[in-house]
DNA sequence: AAAAATACGTCAGTTATGTTGACTTATATT
DNA sequence: AATATAAGTCAACATAACTGACGTATTTTT
């Protein structure tokens, strides 16, 4: 059986880059009394206003179950509303409010900024190398959907 | 207030990829009953063998209690084996046993396969470019401890 | 029109992993 | 001898995930 030279490197720097990147967003969701959970959900519906549960729970792949623990907790203090499917009226779409929309572009901004920093520190073009590696590590499969969410709205407003 | 553009892409791309890179050793783990918690322990004292329980702490950022609970069922299992420090007998150096050793190159294979085949389908020098990426994305506090971390021991055996 | 499928929600119980706080034991340092 | 340190332990709790079963509204199929 032949053995690949484990990457010691990239699997302890993405392990360690990736604890101080969700770390930022963390320290103020706690202040809120909210946790990782509600900053994904937030997160995939700003970017993604009228998604429809199902298709938020393919994009977090947890159960509806958990999913509905934070989204009740969102929905309760005013972050995100749902509205009836205008097709079919079995679907519930998620939209974030005036406040949703405001937290959430706080915690990304917490994470831009930490992004900017450092690619600021790189060679130019740099970026482009890291989309591409960062999105081939992503399963094959899963890839095409990956690449439409990215490229969906800019969220402008 | 100056607003600056959000990076959704590198903020998504982070969060798929992250997804995808540890779930190839969760499925192993969660086979024989183990969870991502196992996984670190076992991992940072592979990669640093001899290693004090207070050390470990320090580099898990969990408490005492929490990692006495994963520690225990990988001793009592044998994954890891403890020895008396040699001039101060207080302190439990922490080893990976054979069996221990084999597991932690197993899930590293995993992680590093899915790097390679990344790195491999990349221009020249990627992997110089991620690796600082990475590296700049931790607190600046942290780095000269990462580095120490990353740079030691390469587990020949 | 009736039956089946779908979208969503909910109740109840469980697991994994983290937390605080208080205390013990062994050993080293002052 | 007194104090500090390294590690472990007991108890209680929080969060975020899970499984399984079931209910309700609505749409689709037969």
């Amino acid at each position: 059986m032949q053995e690949t030279e484990p990457r010691f490197d990239l699997i302890e720097l993405l392990f360690f880059a990736y604890r101080d990147f969700t770390d930022d967003p963390d320290v103020l969701l706690n202040k809120l009394g909210y946790g990782r959970a509600h900053h994904r959900v937030l997160h995939f519906v700003h970017r993604n206003p009228g998604i429809r549960v199902s298709d938020l729970l393919g994009i977090l792949k947890i159960t509806k179950q958990s999913l509905g623990r934070v989204l009740k907790q969102l929905v309760d203090e005013d972050y995100i509303e749902q509205q009836h499917g205008p097709l079919d009226r079995r679907e519930r779409l998620l939209f974030t409010t005036a406040k949703g929309k405001l937290l959430a572009q706080e915690l990304s901004q917490l994470q831009t900024k930490r992004i900017n920093k450092t690619i600021d520190l790189m060679p130019t073009g740099s970026d482009e190398i890291i989309r591409q590696f960062l999105y081939l590590m992503i399963d094959e499969k899963d890839r095409s959907d990956v690449v439409r969410l990215i490229t969906k709205s800019t969220t402008k407003e």
